[in-house]
DNA sequence: GCAAGGTC
């Protein structure tokens, strides 16, 4: 019995044939430079020692495409809704290096990723098995399940095979099909357009995406906010006590008011006091959470915030990190790591940094947490943490320095203890307004002193006070404010948007927002210590213009279509609807709004010329 | 030349 194993990436087949084989394996070359094949032996449960070969992909190896007669320039961008797609191998080496491998296996094992993507590239695997193999059929294939490797859990994947899901596969269709299609047809309506026009140039590209758009949206949303921002006067009464030489400012517990005269005929009433009373003094515990396990858009938040890195840098620190077994594989969604991960192994790896390794040995010393859980699981990657110790200084490149700095940093954060503080709060009657003052003293830092990038500090102490206790009003004031506009849009803030609609993966967020810098949509702008995210007249333009045109209750730069498309994929997984009724509905929302599109698309070009025009 | 999703 001969069994060929495919996993979605290379370091996945070699790390499972070395588990599997227990170590004895032997490895050919490819026609791929990434990939090898493994040859070993393996006892299945029901096959007894079969003669396996493992081998990988790398990511998808086919991609939709349309026939030539459907190519730029040869229809109307609106045919592009129902036209002939054709299926392009992208990767031919890859593809073939599966079929010829087929060639003398009985069998077909998928160890892709068991997520959606990596259900439909395991579909594509089955394809190119299936060409130099006639024999092996769809059902007949075994898929593994797994989400990390640890030994026993590779092992018992193995063992317990399962089916590919048709119905994750038919989501994945769906979802390229409209991405494709609706990419295409408003790509080529925009572009063409906007060069006849002259607002971009010949070699230019003015792209829509599903994914692109709803984040120029955001930035442009943001960016109006600010402008449009007009600031409000309001009041609020302040005030100062002094004990034991010490100023205190008590807040009001009102907050502030837009209404002057309200906030004055309190004022003069506490006025007619002059003192105020301790009415409560109380003192509690507080605690100030480790972190959670660290996914790949934490990550890059926190490497955009902390280190002024964009997500695309960090990611590619991480990815070659990645490369170098320093660390784990960096793209998850996952908040958790599994119950069986021996976390000591990782701590004693990292015991002899002079930086972080004293901390590491305290955990194993002393004993350590079990991390928190989080609520994300994407069941396929644990959540990233240091696989084997790196000398930073030994790393040439200052991004994956920082990066592996962290994620180490990060993982002992969280297998240690929340920090725990105690907050006293004084609450002080003047008249009949209650003002409060509240002090933090921090009592264990605990995993503050390994997580350096979070600070949580003891504040100035409040003077000793006592319940009943008459205090003189230092002063009290009636004091005026006004509101300011909202900051303009950050990189972390855009990642955490897009993240919580559903905008891009894990795996891709960062190249959206690469993507429309590239076209020129958005540009970069440092202030002071902070990098702002800007829209330009071009990428201003086409959101206005768009929002200009008469679309029945849908918006082309917004994010609810996409999160339509997103429910409606879910819905064919958990096998309530079928992918051709997805598709014609969703394709049919978008075919109404390129009708639309296409009738206004001269005063969309007008739009971005009168806007580029104001800001010359 | 166009999308978004994998991965290197």
């Amino acid at each position: 019995m001969k069994i060929l194993c495919v996993a979605e990436k290379p370091s996945i087949a070699k790390e499972v044939s070395k588990i599997l084989s227990g170590g004895r394996f032997t490895t050919r070359n490819s026609k791929n430079k990434y990939i090898k094949n493994y040859d070993f032996k393996f006892n299945f449960p029901n096959f007894g020692t079969c003669d396996v070969t493992m081998t990988s992909v790398v990511g998808h190896m086919t991609n939709l495409d349309f026939p030539p007669s459907f190519q730029w320039g040869k229809c109307v961008p609106g045919r592009l809704f129902d036209a002939d797609i054709i299926e392009k191998i992208t990767k031919p080496e890859v593809f073939e290096n599966i079929a010829k491998e087929a060639k003398n296996s009985h069998k077909l094992m998928i160890w892709t990723d068991c997520d959606r993507e990596g259900e439909f590239i395991g579909f594509e695997i089955f394809k190119a098995a299936s060409k130099g193999n006639c024999s092996i059929q769809v059902a007949d294939i075994w898929r593994s399940r797994f989400s990390h490797l640890e030994r026993n859990h590779i092992l018992s994947a193995a063992s317990n095979p399962i089916q590919l899901d048709m119905n994750a596969i038919n989501a994945v269709a769906c979802r390229m099909e409209v991405d494709f299609r609706v990419g295409t047809s408003f790509t080529r309506l925009l572009t063409d357009n906007l060069r006849q026009n002259r607002i971009i140039e010949k070699g230019e590209l003015a792209s829509y995406g599903t994914c692109q758009f709803p984040t120029l949206g955001f930035v442009v949303d943001r960016y109006k906010r600010v402008k449009n921002f007009i600031p409000e006067k309001f009041w609020y009464i302040s005030v100062e006590i002094r004990k034991q030489n010490q100023k205190t400012n008590f807040t009001w517990t009102k907050g502030r008011y837009f209404d002057r005269l309200y906030v004055a005929l309190l004022y003069q009433e506490c006025l007619n006091h002059d003192e105020g009373i301790i009415t409560k003094i109380e003192s509690k515990g507080t605690t100030n959470w480790r972190p959670l396990p660290l996914t790949t858009v934490e990550l890059q938040k926190d490497c955009s915030r902390i280190f002024k890195m964009s997500a695309k840098r960090a990611l590619d620190a991480a990815e070659k990190l990645y490369n170098k077994g320093f660390i784990s594989y960096p793209r998850t969604e996952t908040d958790k790591f599994p119950d069986s991960m021996d976390l000591r192994a990782v701590f004693e790896k990292q015991t002899g940094d002079v930086r972080w390794g004293p901390y590491a040995a305290k955990l194993l010393a002393e004993g350590h947490e079990r991390p928190r859980n989080g609520s994300h699981d994407d069941k396929a990657h644990p959540a990233i943490h240091p696989v084997n110790y790196v000398q930073i200084d030994s790393l040439t490149a200052i991004d994956e320095k920082k990066v592996y700095e962290y994620v180490v940093r990060r993982f002992l954060a969280c297998c240690s203890k929340d920090a725990v503080g105690s907050q006293t709060s004084a609450t002080l009657q003047w008249g009949s307004e209650t003002f409060t003052a509240t002090g933090l003293v921090v009592l264990e830092r605990n995993y503050l002193d390994v997580y350096i990038y979070k600070k949580w500090e003891s504040t100035k102490q409040l003077p000793l006070l006592s319940e009943g206790e008459r205090i003189k009003i230092w002063s009290g004031m009636m004091t005026e404010g006004k509101t300011s506009p909202p900051n303009h849009m950050t990189e972390p803030e855009l990642i955490a948007l897009m993240d919580a609609n559903g905008i891009g993966t894990d795996a891709t967020i960062a190249e959206h927002i690469e993507k429309i810098a590239n076209r020129g949509y958005i540009a970069k702008q440092k202030r002071g210590n902070t990098e702002f995210i800007v829209p330009s007249p071009l990428g201003m333009g086409l959101i206005e213009g768009f929002e200009q045109m008469d679309f029945e209750n849908i918006s082309l730069s917004k994010p609810f279509l996409r999160k339509l498309l997103e429910n409606s994929l879910q819905q064919i997984v958990d096998g309530q609807r079928s992918k051709d009724d997805v598709l014609s509905e969703v394709k049919q929302i978008y075919r109404q709004a390129y009708g639309i599109s296409s009738q206004n698309i001269t005063s969309l070009a007008q739009i971005c010329r009168t806007i580029m025009a104001e800001n010359q």
